[in-house]
DNA sequence: TGGAATTTTATGGGCGTCAATGGATCATTA
DNA sequence: TAATGATCCATTGACGCCCATAAAATTCCA
């Protein structure tokens, strides 16, 4: 099992630091952890996006459908990698977040850290409690799309909730 | 094609354990258990949803089909995986749950392990009493519709702990 | 068929290990 | 030398793993 899943929320301590939770660290180093992770500001919420050589290869894999120096691929280049950054990992496993990556997701005092199979993200725990919130009504209305079918011979998804 | 099916309500000891049941163990393992089994908030109702390898493949198969990047995915994905926590299974078959989903279902001293095919639920016995209450008030109205009588005296069904 | 022996389960507890966290020491550089 | 950052060390609390016990179910045999 290689994919992020699953949400931990640990402390940021005086000097900034916080741990990685040690499954999140365990993909990283089965991923082929080369000395960093890959963290930019996630494009459409108030959080960070970060993974470590599998997310390189797939934002290297979205550039490289478009010919080199179309207009697309310069503005896509610039939203992709404009606002990366490479973080270290220490050796107890924790990192330390640059000012503008924090400010972007508002942390303070504690990170929740989310799985999202390719990449993890980092939340302040208020905003990820509201973004769940939301969230879950969506699920919801996908379910009604999707789930919600009279029950056949085979059983299928009762999707009782 | 092994499901999870009939109910069981085991205790929750000191240290937040509980067992799951064997029958359900039974079945995660011929699911092709891989460390642990999925777990998240129902989303209408005060009761966990829990499963095994083919439950994450349901969700996986939701995401499929969207392109990588897209908000579409981004949203949706937050929307699965954020609630989702996994939890390894000892060597005994037990759980402990986390303090956020114990506190979604009101989990307090036991839980009532129902089986729903697919997946299964996890309540606190006394709401779960109270749902499939009303659960059965609703099958006697069908029989009624279809004119059919309950065979059996009918009284409490066994099934449990 | 009935009862004894054996296996499976649920549950409780002890203990060692590891992760998260805080603090100290060392290096680097302005 | 002061300040900043990186590496190392220590504590503690949680978790994983092991064993023990009792109850229930199953098997086996008379």
């Amino acid at each position: 099992m290689d994919r992020f899943v699953s949400t931990f929320t640990n402390k940021i301590d005086a000097k900034g630091r916080v741990s990685i939770p040690a499954p999140f660290r365990a993909v990283l180093e089965r991923d082929g952890y080369a000395g960093g992770i890959y963290c930019y500001p996630s494009l459409d919420a108030p959080a960070l996006d970060a993974g470590g050589e599998r997310l390189a290869q797939k934002i290297d894999g979205l550039l490289a459908g478009l010919p080199d120096y179309s207009d697309e691929r310069d503005e896509l280049s610039v939203a992709l990698y404009g606002d990366v950054q490479v973080i270290a990992i220490d050796g107890d496993g924790r990192i330390v977040l640059p000012q503008s990556l924090r400010s972007h997701a508002g942390l303070q005092s504690e990170v929740t850290f989310v799985g999202l199979g390719d990449k993890f993200q980092m939340w302040a725990p208020e905003r990820f409690d509201e973004r769940r919130r939301v969230a879950r009504e969506k699920v919801q209305e996908h379910r009604k799309l999707l789930g919600r079918q009279p029950p056949r011979s085979d059983g299928g998804d009762g999707e009782d909730g």
